[in-house]
DNA sequence: AGGTAAATGAGAATCATTTTTATTTAGATT
DNA sequence: AATCTAAATAAAAATGATTCTCATTTACCT
């Protein structure tokens, strides 16, 4: 979570909460979707809403337990599943790790770079990636329907700290 | 596994196996490794080489049980891991699916074109994606270590025969 | 041929995620 | 407000890919 200078076509993500998720709009969207509400889909969701980006289930989880102990992780990732069908949120997949998930609506498309060492995320979009992307499946005869693109490296401050510390949080 | 025109800085990569595979040259793979020469671990890599790429380790071990029934699935794993350290093989990880392998040596570093539908993989390396990778990390202060770039479509033959096929190979 | 570290097979373990099932509940309908 | 029923839940088992354990076997250096 540590954002610099950028190119033209490069631009950051704005990562804000700029919404407010009050009980009401809470209760709308889980409507919206179609489902019945429950008051673990909201306590799963505003965990989701308020909680950090780029969750894991697990986290999600963890959060959610704290505000219903008796809650079940069945019914984290069943609601997590129903809520990226809907495309309300991205999951998103590193190689064999924990897929992450993140709030996708009110947030433009992007990809990201993230650290090896700590695990810090930027989120990035570059028009110029995208407009390559579209051509090379057009070369080829496709339709494009989607991509993954994740960036993975060294953050300033683990290049730093050359080495030797845990894998911690964003 | 369908080819067209292409862009400058886009190439197709070369998918052909244009080196023999005999005997001395499967041992001397494995000595060079630092590994004991085993008859199970000439069986795996044989069937790697001349099999299908982007193969998952559950085909690769059904293509090896024909040649050796007592052979294990976890020395396929275990050498396919040994393989992948040594950079002989890439692993590629598309979301929860299981990996796949192929054979990296002789061939550059690449990225796939997948189609949802029947599974047919492109591999194509573009240079201009490659350089803004760079520059985004570079951005961000980053150190850029890898990447993973795939994109998702419909090949030409799945446009046509649209919808009801089942998933099928390559 | 003998010694030993490395390799193997079988199965258990792990870990994320999904499915199953019996029970509870939201919300529509009296 | 009481009743009904499909949907939702908790808990636990199942799944599927991959890794680990460990007792036994084997490659290869003397
Ligand atoms: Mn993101
Ligand atoms: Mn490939
Ligand atoms: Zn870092
Ligand atoms: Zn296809």
């Amino acid at each position: 979570m540590r954002m610099q200078k950028q190119t033209e076509t490069t631009e950051l993500i704005n990562t804000k909460r700029n919404f407010k998720w009050d009980e009401p709009t809470v209760k709308s969207i889980i409507r919206d979707m179609g489902l019945k509400v429950t008051q673990q889909r909201m306590i799963i969701l505003k965990c989701l809403l308020s909680g950090r980006d780029h969750i894991t289930a697990q986290e999600l989880f963890e959060a959610v337990i704290k505000k219903d102990p008796s809650l079940g992780f069945a019914t984290v990732y069943r609601f997590l599943k129903q809520l990226t069908e809907q495309d309300l949120v991205t999951e998103v997949r590193m190689g064999g790790l924990p897929a992450r998930y993140e709030w996708a609506k009110k947030k433009k498309h992007h990809d990201h770079l993230t650290c090896k060492q700590c695990g810090a995320i930027c989120e990035f979009e570059n028009q110029q990636i995208e407009l390559l992307q579209k051509q090379i499946a057009k070369n080829f005869g496709y339709i494009l329907t989607g991509h993954i693109l994740e960036l993975y490296g060294l953050c300033p401050s683990c290049q730093k700290e050359e080495g030797l510390l845990p894998i911690g949080d964003t």
